[in-house]
RNA sequence: GGGCGAUUAGCUCAGUUGGUUAGAGCACCUGCCUUACAAGCAGGGGGUCGUAGGUUCGAGUCCUACAUCGCCCACCA
């Protein structure tokens, strides 16, 4: 029996255990077809907020369709604990920068406090309901993850894919480590072009160029025209006097100097930009590197030495001016490149790093992306354009301390590098040495680690390999390559999608997976995104849990369409609210009027029993292949509206057959039994997909004892009544009519129709003589009159008996 | 500047391959205690589907241009 009203809090609670308890989302090997979802791990570095909810709510409903399906669903949950984000959340956290507080110390913070956060995030996805089978949850920093990120790297430097260089690479000088392109982002700033007068040595002819950057004079290495410029070719090939620093450079021509902007004439420092790196390579100039790491001028620049970046623009513009050297200064916004995870504007270093190439390979990722069935569609345009743009081998050194360690050695006397043996692995060559004894190209004994560890996502590009254990004596690889799906919201195609083909491409030879599911953002307002510092307690996913409930919050989830963002509205758990209660109560009427009955073989029909099976059989095909889609929402919204329907109108018109057998007959009862027996059932199984607590509540209340909903099998109904459908609809808008007028009346719908006069199609009155009990009964009718007639219908005359 | 998407009722959003009078929820108005549900039910008002062209018997849906917004990327001389 269902109780009179439904207690979400306990509910969710006892459910929770129950799942738990009974090992309801196990996975285990069998003869079932497996689907394996390959779903974000959420980076620990901060607090889980309602966007994360639902982008991860929508995997987590593909995987209990999957399972409704008959699938054997493989759906694992990890944690993406190390790397940059975690160490910031760390620093924050404790209010110091990890070089204050030593490596080894620092190193174990971070443990401390991602597993912290871990914790509550486990909570959190598990009370909202998250079908994972926890035995499968990873971690990125864990060893056997290590292991895996170690030797993936091992095979790529084996396959030439992956190699060491001294570059000049991106670098953010607040977090004090190199990044990769894609931690990028751009921001708008206001700054000055700053036209500087330069001398020509040979002919003391004086030019000007612009510059933002004139800090950077001390690290001038030539000075380019395009040779197309008629007005400044004629400099080209002299030589350039820089003032201040007293610096003698090159004139050289490069087309690439656009000699519109500006005077047409540029300053290559190493580095400014990413041109000046093209050039410096290109020409083979010297290399000046002035900026220290955390974002000063080195000391051994005279007069501007251990000044910050921008303090040393500012005191070499005020020598400039004194000195008569600045022309003009023109206030300028433009776009800089930032890091993302701080803001800082980048700048540029030359170490030594270990990058993969990634440059070579263009078109082998952009023909995986084309095997790979992208949802929706229009995202991948994204990948193949992000791929088109890239400029740079994926440079994965990062100068940090809490993340993968690079399984390498160096020879202190020649240099060589000296990788881990795989099944020494994990390393930490900090710590441990190698297994030789001896460099093979020298012979000395003595070795130095790499102490830079990884980029965060050169491990997160490998939870394909995590997933399947890769390397292991259990490894899955038989049934996860490729994976069935990869999940994720658009943020992190560039990144995630982008990394783990790059990775499978260069490992295997083919795609990770064979689908991708791309979620939309929460976004707080319009064209306002959810973000942490923003995070105000309305949207806490656990406050609104314990507000509404996990099924309610779910219900955000199960809206919009895939890939597009939604603004937060409260509204749409109050329309959550009303859905959940409504399936109770429908649930709790159905019940009520089933307890008599057990299923059986019946194939007798009432007319308007065929309308609703036929109405539900059209949703099922459309909810389907919505769900083949991975349009969760758009699944909803079909299911959603059949619900309405069935309970407005249909559960309306069988309820007299259900309440009075004596009068309307047992076999048109038992045929309404039939009816609200199968629907329900199927429709409490659609509806798990969403509301996993409330449906398991109802069904083990109605269907089965001890036997849980979310191992049950959806099979699709196999009946014909589509020419019920059309016919059953126009009666429905005949009742609609009549229902109307007793609204125009002011009067109760229990209102007694005295006389209703019809003129119908043949069609119509062949149907409604079928259905002419339950279609008075509805409407309280009395006398019912009809008459043919060629159109539809005509409602001719409604009179109702008024006190 | 390039790519992608969006623009539908006051608000939040649907609208499947082009096909009758364009839908839902919230909000608003009116009525109804009806043996599942008043957290409900029955109705109502409210939209020149961003603008302008085009294709078609027929366009919210397809094509072109433009506008506005958003996201991604490029532009740092």
């Amino acid at each position: 029996m269902l109780d009179k009203k439904y207690n979400a809090k306990e509910a969710e609670a006892k459910w929770l255990k129950y799942w738990e308890d009974n090992n309801i989302y196990e996975f285990k090997e069998d003869e079932r077809e497996i689907f394996s979802i390959d779903t974000p791990p959420p980076t620990v570095n901060g607090k889980i907020h309602i966007g994360h909810i639902f982008s991860y709510s929508q995997t987590e409903m593909i995987a209990r369709y999957k399972r409704l399906k008959g699938y054997n669903v493989f759906y694992p949950f990890g944690f993406d604990d190390n790397g940059l984000p975690s160490e910031r959340l760390v620093e924050k956290e404790i209010g110091k920068k990890a070089k204050e507080i030593g490596r080894e110390k620092f190193t174990s913070l971070c443990y401390e406090i991602t597993d912290k956060y871990e914790k509550e995030f486990k909570e959190l996805f598990s009370k909202i309901g998250v079908s994972t089978d926890w035995k499968l949850a990873y971690k990125t920093i864990s060893p056997s993850s290590i292991k895996i990120s170690q030797a993936s790297f091992i095979d790529l430097v084996n396959k030439n894919r992956a190699y060491e260089e001294i570059s000049p690479a991106l670098w953010c000088t607040e977090c004090q480590t190199s990044i990769a392109q894609a931690e990028l982002e751009t921001k708008s700033v206001d700054t000055l072009f700053n036209y500087l007068k330069f001398k020509v040595k040979e002919t003391s002819e004086e030019f000007l160029v612009a510059t933002t950057r004139p800090e950077l004079l001390p690290a001038i290495v030539s000075v380019f025209i395009n040779p197309l410029d008629d007005k400044n070719s004629h400099l080209i090939g002299k030589t350039a006097l820089i003032p201040i620093v007293n610096i003698e450079v090159p004139i050289l021509a490069d087309k690439k100097v656009d000699k519109d902007k500006g005077t047409g004439i540029v300053m290559c420092c190493t580095f400014g930009d990413q041109t000046d790196i093209e050039w410096w390579k290109k020409y083979k100039l010297p290399l000046k590197h002035i900026l220290t790491s955390d974002g000063k001028i080195k000391d051994e620049i005279q007069n501007y030495g251990g000044l910050r970046i921008k303090a040393a623009r500012k005191k070499i513009l005020e020598d400039l001016e004194q000195e008569g050297y600045l022309d003009v200064q023109e206030p300028l916004n433009h776009e800089v490149q930032v890091h993302e995870r701080c803001g800082t504007e980048v700048e540029y270093s030359v170490l030594k790093q270990w990058f993969i190439d990634i440059m070579n390979y263009k078109e082998e990722f952009l023909k995986i992306g084309n095997e790979i069935s992208w949802n929706p569609k229009y995202m991948k345009a994204r990948y193949d354009e992000w791929i088109n743009n890239l400029a740079w081998d994926w440079c994965i050194s990062r100068q940090r301390y809490f993340g993968v360690p690079f399984p390498v050695w160096y020879c202190e006397k020649c240099g060589n590098t000296i990788l881990a043996d795989l099944k020494d692995l994990p390393v930490n060559p900090l710590t441990s040495s190698p297994s030789i004894k001896n460099c093979p190209k020298c012979n000395c004994d003595k070795f130095i680690p790499e102490a830079d560890v990884m980029d965060t996502w050169a491990t997160s590009s490998v939870t394909p390999l995590i997933n399947m254990r890769y390397g292991d004596v259990n490894s899955l690889e038989r049934f996860l390559k490729p994976m069935s799906l990869r999940t994720n919201a658009h943020d992190i195609i560039r990144t995630w999608d982008f990394y783990t083909i790059v990775k499978s491409f260069h490992h295997f030879n083919e795609k990770p997976w064979n689908d991708i599911m791309i979620s939309g953002f929460i976004m707080a307002g319009k064209g306002e995104k959810i973000s942490k510092s923003k995070n105000n307690s309305n949207n806490e996913p656990l406050e609104l849990i314990n507000t509404y409930s996990a099924d309610v919050v779910r219900y955000l989830a199960g809206s919009g369409r895939l890939g597009t963002d939604m603004t937060y509205s409260e509204e749409t758990f109050q329309r959550g609210k009303k859905l959940i209660n409504k399936i109770y109560n429908a649930s709790k009427f159905t019940l009520m009027h089933l307890t008599d009955y057990q299923d059986q073989e019946f194939n007798d029909f009432e007319f308007f029993d065929k309308w609703i099976i036929g109405l539900y059989q059209e949703m099922e095909i459309s909810f389907t292949k919505y769900l083949d889609e991975y349009e969760v929402g758009l699944g909803l919204n079909v299911l959603e509206k059949f619900f309405w329907n069935f309970c407005d109108n249909y559960l309306e018109i069988v309820k007299h057959r259900l309440y009075r057998p004596e009068e309307f007959g047992k076999r048109a009862r038992l045929s309404g039994q039939k009816t609200i027996y199968i629907i329900l059932y199927k429709l409490l199984q659609k509806f798990s997909i969403y509301f996993p607590f409330i449906t398991e509540e109802i069904f083990q209340g109605i269907y089965h004892n001890n036997n849980s909903i979310h191992t049950t099998l959806l099979h699709n109904l196999d009946y014909d009544f589509k020419e019920e459908i059309n016919i059953g609809n126009s009666l429905l808008e005949i009742i609609s009519i009549v229902r109307g007028a007793k609204t125009d009346a002011n009067t109760s719908l229990k209102t007694e129709v005295i006389n209703l006069n019809l003129s119908l199609s043949s069609n119509l009155i062949e149907s409604l003589n079928k259905a002419e009990a339950d279609f008075k009964a509805t409407l309280f009718i009395t006398n019912l009159n009809t008459k043919e007639i060629e159109d539809n219908f005509i409602v001719d005359k409604i009179e109702l008996k008024l006190e």
